[in-house]
RNA sequence: UCAGUCGGCCGGACGGCCGCUCCCGCAUCGGCCGAAAGGCUGCGGGGGAGGAAAGUCCGGGCUCCAUCGACAUACGGUGCCGGAUAACGUCCGGCGGGGGCGACCCCAGGGACAGUGCCACAGAGAACGAACCGCCUUCUCCUCGGAGAAGGUAAGGGUGAAAAGGUGCGGUAAGAGCGCACCGCGUCUCCGGCGACGGAGACGGCAUGGUAAACCCCACCGGGAGCAAAACCGAAUAGGGACGGCAUCGCGAGAUGUUCGCCUUCGGCGAUAACAUCGCAGGACCAUGUCGGGUCCGCUGUCCGGGUAGGUUGCUCGAGGCCGCAUGCAAAUGCGGUCCCAGAGGAAUGGCCGUCACGUAUCGCGCGCAAGCGCGGUGCCCUACAGAACCCGGCUUACAGGCUGGCUGAUAUC
């Protein structure tokens, strides 16, 4: 699993299908090529100081780190746009939200 | 013990599991890929946020641009003196003024006899030294209480942030630096100090209101932009240049006219002709066919230069930290020893737990008149302010809680 790192990437993540949760919203994009799982994150400055945006994106991607990867299609992308609600949503159950995210997206894109 | 004042330091600890990033090592080179440089991966070891990393307010280093040098002007900044420093608006030591019983704290602290301006309201008057209420003298009138006129005054009242030196005595019709003493102010001289300034004496008889955080004057300083600086490598697309290859450089399916030819008539015919005018037009694309419409005008190959995305460097050894000695009141400087201490880049330095400590809320028990204190349980925050982004020296702002030192005042005891 790669992380996502351009701008050009993150772009066009943002316009492909989305769930969201309520500390997150998860974004996603199918490659055509078939290299690996990548993700990235995103919180913005509306969020809170620099300090407390960093404790977001720390935890969602623990959050990913946790999460078996089967839930998430093979070379797809995928984008995670923190809420500030990540700051103190209990871990377990945003472990669940996440969850709950990618089989909602599953559902309503399938192949 | 209480109250206060000035500093210094820390800013959760230990452990478990799972990760991130950088560096080092792995013997005829750990494994895979690669011609190599190197990349990916595995194992082991090590490093990995702050006192403000913040605000970006000053000062530098470094980079690029501009620039022969000097001076002047404009603009901006600084503004008691001496020192420290690479430099500063910083720091240290002094001076002056103000506040506090004191330790100590505060000060945008050059110039108002270079010039211009302003001084609201109140008040008679806010600057070419003024006179409202008053005070005093003389004269006139008169109802003997006063009124008016002329003059002398600036002590008192009143206004104001500020009223033309202050207090006291003398003096006077009443007064007034009119005279005297002290204080203040100014000028001169002497003494001390590198200096800001301080002290003493003599003289002046008070002249020169405040405001420069109004313009201004004086002295000193300052070229501009910033690591998204800058250097190198450099894809795709569009566009530029050079060289080459291919294709094209028309059509006759129409009408009219003329010439020409033919046939059975003053007429007609000509895919057996030529010219002119009108007309039509090729190729590619818009998914395809028909109709209608639109866009572009050669297509293509190789190379070159600029250059975008991206990558690499800049990128961490530095006016560096710690210790000791010496000099200095100190800021600091010098010498010697010792250490290597983050380098990310949509941005690592963490996530989830356990135990303990601390804080806080609450409950129970005990002590106590009470405030409160001690023990135990539970919950919460699981820490405050806050996250390096080229690097240093400062300033400013934010900060739960804790440790510690000097000094001052008060009280108590010896």
């Amino acid at each position: 699993m790669d992380r996502l790192r351009q701008r050009a990437d993150f772009l066009a993540v943002a316009n492909g299908p989305r769930a969201s949760g309520p500390a997150f919203v998860v974004q996603s994009c199918r490659r055509t090529d078939d290299g690996p799982i990548r993700i990235g994150f995103t919180v913005t400055k509306k969020n809170g100081t620099a300090t407390e945006r960093n404790r977001i994106r720390r935890r969602l991607r623990e959050l990913v780190k946790r999460l078996d990867a089967v839930s998430m299609r093979p070379h797809s992308d995928y984008v995670l746009v923190g809420r500030r609600t990540a700051l103190s949503r209990d871990f377990a159950v945003m472990l669940d939200d996440l969850r709950a995210a990618f089989r909602r997206l599953d559902r309503q894109h399938p192949e």
